[in-house]
DNA sequence: CATACTAGACCAACTAGTCGGTTTAGTCAA
DNA sequence: TTGACTAAACCGACTAGTTGGTCTAGTATG
């Protein structure tokens, strides 16, 4: 998929699909459905993507795109002082929280689902990973140490720490129907990287 | 479904599935992919349950049965100082961990996919995590500060973190294929509560 | 005989994907 | 402006195979 060049159609698409895909997960969620919900009928469909599996590899491109714009993008970019800029972020984050996972998140579901059937969309999702992670690296880069100190993380561990306390809080949030476990890892994960910092 | 009797047919039905949808996810395992797995006929599934969703829940409460007695069930128990009782627990699951969730964790799997589209599965799910801080509460009490101390966490507090980093990990691992997150994501929270317990 | 269980053919509904044909938008010559 | 030509986008009925679930005909055991 060029992304110099996304149609509406394939936008159309693209946005019933993460819909539906954040509700009800990809298998259960099928295509006659994501074209009902995208007003698109099947041949255009097929026309936009060759076939599911390659409408989910786009979509979680897609889905990544606009996440990381949202998530990097925030008016912390422009503090100078690294830790002020750190916490900034995790505030930023956690502010855009609700709106970006409330429903789930797409790498999580479909990795998890896929992991052992569609290698293509397992490696998509860890590439995608592996990308924030290093995104996160830079920025938690304060709150670091050098592995011999004790107790002390490396910004790879601290990006990894983050990843999994995002992923895991979202799924007890929304098998519990409680978002209060998201703010509170947010608020945790801030108090464990500020007395890193100190 | 009477704990009291499982029968064999429902053992070998239950033993299938938990497999097979803890590789492919719920909607992706068929019903009669479970009944080949098991070696056991249509007519004999349909007769130890009544449909694919009430063997979900059924799978659901085996699940957790014999996970708890994995998890609660080690040596730790005979320690009588509660902050060693703590860490022998810790470094007891971290042990088991790879056996038992290697594959992901079906609680969480079943969870996310059905959260939107199965009520029933839904709570199933939520009251086992519930019962699952429960007996964590216990085990971390410690840990525990009273709420007013300054960057300190309740019981309930600490095992909500123990899920999430739980479920997190679990996530990350089976999406990059790499168990080290697991690991280190135990070693962490080892650190944490001791840290806390101090 | 009666009850519990098993067998697997069968069904209606649904699945991903196809295919012949139509519409739309743009290009170019006259 | 007009009309001929083209190519990409679009349409939805259709196919071949699969799905969860049912049903009748059995078998084993008391």
């Amino acid at each position: 998929m060029k992304w110099m060049e996304v149609t509406s159609t394939q936008e159309k698409i693209l946005q019933a699909a993460k819909t539906l895909m954040l509700s009800k997960g990809y298998p259960a969620t099928t295509v006659d459905e994501i074209c009902a919900k995208a007003k698109v009928s099947k041949g255009s469909f097929y026309h936009a993507f060759s076939s599911k599996e390659e409408l989910g590899v786009s979509l979680l491109e897609w889905y990544h795109q606009g996440g990381t714009e949202k998530i990097f993008g925030g008016s912390f970019n422009e503090v100078k002082d690294p830790k002020k800029k750190m916490l900034e972020f995790l505030d930023h984050v956690d502010r855009s929280s609700k709106e970006l996972w409330h429903d789930g998140c797409l790498l999580g579901n479909l990795g998890m689902e896929l992991a052992e059937t569609s290698p293509k969309i397992r490696l998509e999702v860890s590439s995608h990973f592996k990308k924030l992670t290093h995104r996160l690296e830079a920025i938690f880069e304060p709150a670091a140490q050098s592995k011999a100190a004790n107790g002390g993380y490396s910004a790879k561990e601290l990006a990894e720490q983050f990843l999994v306390m995002l992923e895991g809080s979202i799924v007890l949030a929304r098998v519990n129907k409680d978002w209060g476990v998201v703010k509170r890892g947010f608020q945790n994960f801030r108090a464990h990287l500020q007395s890193l910092s100190q």
